[in-house]
Parts: C-alpha cells; sequence; structure tokens
DNA sequence: AATCAATTCTAGGGTGACCTAAATCCCATC
DNA sequence: GATGGGATTTAGGTCACCCTAGAATTGATT
C-alpha cells in the first residue's frame, strides 16, 4: 500500500469535467464526448482535447470513440468536488437564505475556490447534512455516497402515493415554478390522473397550504425523483 | 451623463492586479512595474505585459517607464473586490469561527467567485460591518472608504498611550504572534520603553488578560498601525 | 557629457482552455 | 458487404497569463 498522495489541486475547468462525467457515467455506460459536451455548453472538439489532459492526468480513461470513465483518482476528485458543492448549496440556503433557484449557479463557481476547511466549517455548522437543498445526496468526506436508483414523477401511475425525493437543479426558471407549486424534496404527493398523448399529470399536493391539485406537464415530471410510498 | 454600463466581469488575476495598484497608490506615486511584481509574486515582464491590457481596458493609465495609475473604472472595479474581500474576511471570522491568520488566503480566492448578492448577505447577516478582522476599512457599496493615514507602532514615543487600528494580514505566522501577544485591532497599549538602535518596544497590553508587558521588535512594530491616544 | 546600475520593456516561449473546419471512424441500414 | 449520417478526433487558431533573456530607458554619479 502507498501512502495516498496529496491530490494536488485541480483546476476549475477540470473539476466540471469530472462532475460531469461521474454524472453521465451515473445510468452505467461510459461518459460521450457529445454528452459530454453539451452538459458544459462546450463544442465536441473541445472535449476531445480536455479528455486527452486528463487521461494525462491519470484522471479518465479514453477509449478513443468509446467513450471515457473515471479513475479512481477521478471518481475521488469528482466526489470531493460535489461534496463541496452541495454542502455550499445547503449552507447558502439554510444560513444565509439564498434563493432556492440561485444556489446552484453560485455553488458552481464556489466550488473551485472554497478550501476543504472552510467547507466542513460550513458541515460543522450544519450538522453534517446529507442532502443538497435539491435532494442529491452529499458524499461523505472519505467519498462514499448512496446514489439510489429513483423512478421520475412522469413514470408514476395514477392512485400512488409518492414522495418527492430530488429535482433537478441547473434550470432557476423551472425550480421557481416548482416551487410556486408546493413540490420539493420531502413533499408527498397523490397522481390522481395521467392525460393520455404525454398530457399534463394531475397530483395532489400534500404539503401546499391546505392541500391543492396541481397539472404537471410531461417535460417537468421527468425532472421530479420520486419515491413510491404505495397505492390508494 | 451616461448610464453606467454593467460593469463587464473581470478575471482573478486581473481583479488581483487592480488591488495591488490600488494599495501600493496609496502613498501618493503611481504604482511601479517592480512594486506590482513583488506583490503579487510574478516576474516585472509579466506585469509590463499585463499592465497593456489593463490600458487596453481602460482600468488604468500608463506611462512607459512612469508607472500606473487606475481610472475611474479601475479603481471601482478594485475598491469592489476589496469590498468583497473584507467582508468575506469578517464572516469567516465572526461567523464560521475562521482562524484569524488564515482568513486572508481564503477570502483571496473567494473574492473572485463569491457574487455582489451573497457577499451583500453576508454583510447584511454582520450589520453592515466597516471594517475587517484586521482593522482594514470596508468600502461602501457605492465605492467610498476612508483610507486613514496611521502611524505604525515603530514611531510611537516612551509615554505615549495608543490604540491599535490596523495590522498587516498577509502573513500568518506574524498574526499568530500578535494574536499571542494580545495585539489586535481596537487594543489599547501604552509605550512604556523604546530601545536604542532599533532595539525592541516595550508596551503594557491593557486588553491582555489582567493586562501584561510586552516586548516588540521594530520589524513587527513597523506592521501595526496605531493612532494616539494621549501622553502619559 | 559620459557612464553605469537599476528599472522597465520587448522578444520569443509555454500551457490551459476554448473555437471552427476538416478529416476519420463507427455502425445501422440497405 | 457497401454506404451515409452521426459521433469523434485532428488540424490549425485565438486569448489570457505566465516565464527567461536580452534590449532600451532612466536618472544618479562621476
Ligand atoms: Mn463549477
Ligand atoms: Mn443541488
Ligand atoms: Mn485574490
Ligand atoms: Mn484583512
Amino acid at each position: 500500500m502507498t501512502a495516498s498522495p496529496e491530490p494536488q489541486p485541480l483546476t476549475g475547468p477540470v473539476e466540471d469535467y469530472l462532475k460531469a462525467i461521474y454524472d453521465l457515467e451515473l445510468v452505467g455506460s461510459p461518459a460521450s464526448t457529445n454528452d459530454i459536451a453539451d452538459r458544459l455548453a462546450i463544442s465536441p472538439a473541445s472535449v476531445s482535447g480536455m479528455v486527452r489532459r486528463l487521461a494525462d492526468q491519470g484522471l479518465v480513461s479514453h477509449e478513443p470513440y468509446r467513450g471515457v470513465r473515471l479513475t479512481g483518482d477521478g471518481r475521488r476528485a469528482a466526489l470531493r468536488t460535489l461534496r463541496r458543492h452541495r454542502i455550499l448549496e445547503c449552507y447558502l440556503t439554510e444560513v444565509l437564505d439564498y434563493p432556492w433557484d440561485r444556489v446552484h449557479a453560485e455553488a458552481e463557481r464556489l466550488e473551485h475556490a472554497a478550501s476543504e476547511e472552510l467547507v466542513e466549517r460550513m458541515a460543522a455548522a450544519l450538522g453534517d447534512p446529507v442532502q443538497d437543498p435539491h435532494g442529491a445526496p452529499i458524499p461523505t468526506r472519505d467519498g462514499r455516497v448512496e446514489e439510489s436508483a429513483l423512478r421520475t414523477l412522469a413514470e408514476a401511475a395514477p392512485g400512488e402515493q409518492v414522495r418527492v425525493r430530488r429535482v433537478h437543479d441547473k434550470e432557476p426558471a423551472r425550480l421557481r415554478y416548482l416551487a410556486e407549486l408546493g413540490i420539493r424534496p420531502g413533499c408527498h404527493l397523490r397522481i390522481l390522473d395521467k392525460a393520455p398523448f404525454d398530457g399534463p399529470i394531475t397530483v395532489w399536493v400534500e404539503d401546499a397550504v391546505g392541500g391543492a391539485t396541481r397539472a404537471v406537464g410531461v417535460g417537468l415530471a421527468a425532472q421530479v425523483y420520486v419515491e413510491s410510498e404505495g397505492q390508494a
């Protein structure tokens, strides 16, 4: 066993690539150049270039034309950044009352500048939170996460009762709308109806003031991850 | 009057240059290439190059071989960064109990990543602080500061009573030692003795537990800014 | 007025991270 | 088993920011 060498500091772009690849790899298959490019809003050619550099640094393994996988080092680095990102989101939301829809963008920049020490102080101040404001799990200090495979609200059947576990956090407008509907991680829903031809899903939102009926389009519903709690 | 255009986002290095130039200009004369290089720990040749770019962006005016001055835009940008830096220092120290000697390094990175909104939330949480943990004045939102010209402890005469206003914040070791001595902004000192040939200055530290006598070398004393409070 | 040391600038290089345009590869379909 | 469209890589730039070496400028001193 070699003593783990101090992880050399990575650049901001590199950290963002690793996070993107980690995320894309979650579904099982290696991350494709195009998918990485889309996620980071840069050209595929740029991704090819960066992937070479990441491979040189031993952070990913690349089989040309076949996609990219994180190495052990790459995965650890990705999880470190993810931990920072999500703790920052928690801290901003809970302590500074930062608006729900904008914490992601702020954390996206701070994650590259905040030291381990700062982030751990924030975590301690919050009592070591286990998930971020959007329901994403926070990796532990030693790099463990349980990524539960969740269904989306779009896949739930009428009559089901579900608990919202997680929502996508990248689009402020979407988040603001979900907040308006009263749909946030932890809230309870009953699926009342599902219109045919990808029509809207009608849900009963338990936690809205006095409860409320809401119609949600499939596009939006596909961004809301839920866990079944039983049939009505 | 033209409407003030939204200040375009500056890069981290540019913000650091502007802060350095602002600081160096405080003594009155334009900032020299060498002084900027020393302050930022980069080569003079690199400074020449960057100064050209800053001048192109209208942030400084450069008279070759004669030094650099901030323009109005440059000064405003410098003060914005300085405000961020100092509010961050306050927040880290007061809310997160971040160690006194390390806040500077942390703020040096965060100042380029934290949004205006975040910094203003921190300022509000602190009740709009007017100086940072090292005694430096915090520019207001609209870019006003009073930079009081202070004497250093090294210049104080025996018998004088002084209040410490500000200490240099760049060297952690120095800061830790000052903290040990009980010397921090706001504390009261009486100069008991000043040994000849740049010998140590003996002071009575009022605020140490029960008061204490301390000997301070001139080197260190020159980094401690004080305000006279009367003769004994 | 000539000289010299320090300062500053210029020339020429390198790296990281992006781009567009033009190959090249893959594989699903014919 | 050929072929074409989509995905990917390569080729060739750009820009910001840093470097070392060497040339030019300054102004202080003979
Ligand atoms: Mn990021
Ligand atoms: Mn999130
Ligand atoms: Mn800085
Ligand atoms: Mn400070």
